[in-house]
RNA sequence: GGCCCCUUCGUCUAGCCUGGCCCAGGACGUAGCCCUCUCAAGGCUAAAACACGGGUUCAAAUCCCGUAGGGGCUACCA
């Protein structure tokens, strides 16, 4: 049989971290075995899906590169199906039609809790107030004590005492599925054949179970993925700041290091750290999914974005940047000089957004010079120095050679040290202290501009002075 | 409250199943040094953990029991 294996958002919201690291499993299991990944949205909350978030996962989902075979389905189109297996039930005696309003029931339980016991829902309530065309919900009839065995792939098998679980609602008065029977029908009639979700199901999968028992169907393999949490030890959301990925693309974050972030969060290969795609592809199995909950560090991830600038080939880091910048109104080109400007700053950057904003005096027609950085370092002494510099560089090639040439003999006959002639002369350059090696900078600004910048500074000296 | 899951450096983790190779390895971060035209990157070094308490055993991070802590579920949310 081959490996079938879904994500199921419901569209409550974009995709967030957590959803996205359950994505990707699913997605590197599916295609470890050659098997198919299957895309289904769980938007049976009437009141809380929106078209806007189905959206929004399917840009997240696209930009990760997490490709789905099937779908997406969406279980809204499919309410007759989870109507008729309801009724199915109904007639075999597995469920009943259940008359208790919500309201009453919620009266019942904050009732039950003043009073200090734990509530129960009791089945006998169920026909109290029935009517014809009155509205009902479904409930699955659950043994009252016995004990359920669930087996998790990476847990073992866990039990569950059937006492402790009530008459739950399969199908709501709105005609509507419980996420638990619609993820039963779900999973049965799309032969789902690995179920990889998070730690927050493992208590409602004996529930589950109940569903496939009384369909006469068999439950695929399960397995429960630990949660991913904030700093403070709280289940990452919201309140750790904005977790959709969509922003981390915004921040400029690369997908194959979020992804390869995302994957060694409760996954390992013994001390290896950076994966290509098609590493993960190969080396991702459950074996090496660990079970305990992991804290979503930030440094690490721009540790390892960082990594993945630096390490991607400069045209295409350049092909990234390029719409961010136009974004902000700094007209670069494609081309050999955005390349250079990349490769050198992204050797600095651990987003793409540090490029972007370190980018500025490569582009701009008169820079301005830093405060404390012109106060220090363009002085009337560096003001010769760079008039000097300013006459061998428009006399001599413009060359790397040529370059370093220029500097050693001012350094020569000046008796200054490197540090001592290029800080000044990137000051005037960048208008900053810190940039790329100087020679690269001026390499890439190009002999007019670095002669038009050099004169500029020297001018500033001499009206200083 | 009840039930379920989890527990190795600050963080991600290796090791645990198949006890000895572990006075616990790697990575991020932190500190120091080296390199150096600034900032990075890179190299080297350092501090830093088996939650606690009992057992079993010649020997336990590894097996067993208990305790504590954390997380989750307990909805006509998913």
């Amino acid at each position: 049989m081959t490996v079938r294996t879904r994500f199921a958002p419901s569209p409550t919201g974009s995709l967030h971290i957590g959803g996205a690291r359950t994505a990707i499993f699913n997605w590197l299991f599916a295609r470890h075995y050659g098997g198919a990944f299957v895309l289904r949205i769980e938007d049976t909350d009437r009141e809380r899906s929106t078209e806007e978030s189905i959206d929004e996962i399917i840009a997240g989902m696209t930009w990760l590169g997490l490709d789905w075979d099937e779908g997406p389905f969406r279980q809204s189109d499919r309410l007759d199906v989870y109507k008729s297996l309801a009724g199915k039930l109904i007639e075999s005696g597995d469920a009943y039609r259940c008359y208790v309003s919500s309201e009453e029931l919620e009266a019942r339980r904050k009732e039950a809790q003043e009073r200090g016991e734990v509530f129960r829902y009791r089945r006998e309530w169920a026909e109290v107030n029935a009517a014809p065309g009155k509205p009902y919900a479904v409930r699955l009839r659950t043994p009252d004590e016995g004990a359920i065995e669930v087996t998790d792939l990476l847990r073992g098998v866990v039990r569950f005492d059937a006492a402790d679980i009530d008459d739950f609602v399969i199908l709501k008065t709105d005609g509507f599925p419980t996420y638990n029977f619609a993820v039963v029908a779900d999973d049965s009639e799309m032969n789902i054949t690995h179920v990889i979700r998070g730690d927050d199901h493992l208590t409602n999968t004996p529930r589950q179970a109940l569903i496939y028992k009384a369909l006469s169907l068999d439950m695929p393999e399960m397995a429960h993925v630990s949660m991913i949490l904030g700093p403070d030890g709280k289940r990452l959301s919201k309140r750790h700041g904005d977790t959709s990925v969509i922003a981390y693309r915004d921040q400029g974050y690369l997908p194959d290091a979020l992804v390869n972030y995302l994957t060694r969060l409760g996954w390992s290969f013994g001390d290896q750290e950076i994966f290509t795609r098609e590493e993960l592809v190969g080396k991702f199995t459950l074996d090496n999914v660990g079970k305990s909950a992991a804290v979503f560090n930030m440094e690490k991830l721009d540790w390892l974005n960082g990594w993945y600038i630096r390490n991607r080939p400069a045209g295409e880091i350049a092909a990234l940047v390029l719409p961010m910048l136009k974004e902000r109104g700094i007209n670069a080109e494609p081309g050999r000089k955005l390349e250079m400007i990349v490769k050198e700053l992204g050797q600095r950057a651990k987003t793409l957004l540090d490029i972007v904003n370190s980018i500025g005096y490569f582009y701009a027609d008169e820079i301005t010079f830093d405060e404390k950085a012109a106060a220090k370092f363009l002085t009337p002494e560096t003001g010769e120095a760079l008039r000097d510099l300013t006459e061998r560089l428009a006399a001599g090639e413009f060359t790397g050679d040529g370059l370093h040439a220029a500097f050693e003999k001012i350094m020569e006959e000046r008796g200054m040290k490197m540090g001592a002639v290029a800080q000044p002369v990137r000051v005037a350059l960048t208008g900053g202290t810190v940039s790329p090696g100087i020679f690269e900078v001026m390499e890439i600004l190009g002999k007019e501009e670095v002669l038009k910048r050099l004169g500029r500074a020297v001018a500033y000296i001499s009206e200083k002075g």
